[in-house]
DNA sequence: GCGTCCAGGTCTACC
DNA sequence: GGTAGACCTGGACGC
């Protein structure tokens, strides 16, 4: 693991559209994480770090000084170097971007004035926004990780990933471990990936991705900037991304049901056990494409991180499938 | 303890 | 173009 001194900071404040919960939304009720499995957060504020495309390590702190109808937060960018004023700039879009500060869900909550799902989620998780990665390779890491394995191996793949091939940040007293560069997967010797990480042949397949996006491959705000179809396309041609793994990395809206959330949603929009998940996920992704169109992305990520409250709600057994 | 099974997909060979 | 089978590994389960 490398390790990084981040000394110098740069601060600035963030509105973002109302309603914006800051809570809900960098520390997701599922246990998700804003940017790293390993960030801190006590007492309102968020300690993270983020890799740019250019490769470049920052420190992020952010905490919330409004409220959920007022958004306010504060951010502070620690880096090895002094930032020029053009780069803070560019530094507080990309923050607002990655929070989703600037995105109006109000369309969205406005489909559960007939809809009892969305009405349910919004009620429960009012404020809530999808956040983003400005970096690709976590995303990729994550897809890959995911495949053919309990989510508790998942999380010891990724750990182990982190631990031995990541990078350490240290600033404002804190540290925070950060995913690996493409670049050093990319060196790495597989066979020492596969016993080092527990990746099995996973290993392979990621040192395979590494290499092909360090050589040329679009960013995730050009894949943003393509037509969906088009952004799933390129992440499909990387040998062992295939549909699944390309809607969980891809910038649009997607619906990414692997068998564990097609169980999950047969329940809630079927009202029956899927018997077999797999077959039925084209069906799913149908359905919800046609009922909530280009928020299916958002009513995705709200139901997963809703399980409790839906269970409780429609009488359902979401959280043991 | 030990053996067996299979998982929050993807690719390839074969028909 | 459709589909069965292989793929690492470790945790769950039955004995």
């Amino acid at each position: 693991m490398s390790i990084s001194d981040l000394p110098c900071f740069t601060a600035f404040k963030i509105r973002a559209i109302s309603p914006y919960d800051f809570f809900l939304t960098v520390r997701k009720p599922a246990g998700w994480s804003l940017l790293t499995p390993f960030e801190i957060f006590e007492h309102g504020t968020l300690w993270t770090g983020v890799r740019l495309n250019s490769g470049q390590m920052f420190g992020l702190k952010l905490k919330s000084e409004g409220t959920v109808k007022k958004p306010e937060i504060s951010c502070t960018i620690f880096s090895r170097k002094r930032v020029s004023v053009k780069k803070r700039k560019e530094l507080s879009e990309m923050v607002a971007w990655m929070i989703s500060a600037e995105e109006d869900v109000r369309e969205f909550y406005a489909l559960a004035k007939h809809d009892p799902l969305v009405k349910a989620l919004v009620e429960d998780l009012y404020g809530m926004r999808r956040t983003k990665q400005p970096d690709i390779f976590p995303r990729l890491i994550l897809a890959v990780t995911l495949q053919m394995a309990p989510i508790r191996r998942s999380d010891q793949m990724m750990t182990l990933l982190i631990k031995e091939y990541g990078e350490k940040i240290t600033f404002d007293g804190r540290e925070v471990l950060y995913w690996p560069s493409p670049e050093r997967i990319a060196k790495a010797d597989v066979r020492e990936l596969e016993q080092r990480c527990k990746l099995g042949y996973r290993a392979k397949t990621l040192k395979g991705i590494a290499q092909t996006i360090c050589k040329v491959f679009p960013t995730l705000q050009e894949l943003e900037k393509m037509s969906a179809e088009e952004a799933k396309d390129r992440l499909m041609k990387l040998k062992g991304i295939g549909e699944y793994s390309a809607d969980i990395v891809s910038p649009h809206p997607g619906f990414a049901l692997d068998v564990w959330s097609a169980k999950i949603f047969s329940l809630l929009l079927l009202g029956e056990e899927a018997e077999s998940p797999r077959i039925i996920i084209p069906r799913l992704k149908k359905i919800a494409e046609d009922r909530w169109g280009k928020w299916r992305g958002y009513v995705f990520t709200y139901v997963l991180n809703d399980l409790n409250n839906l269970s409780r709600r429609f009488n359902l057994n979401l959280t043991e499938l």
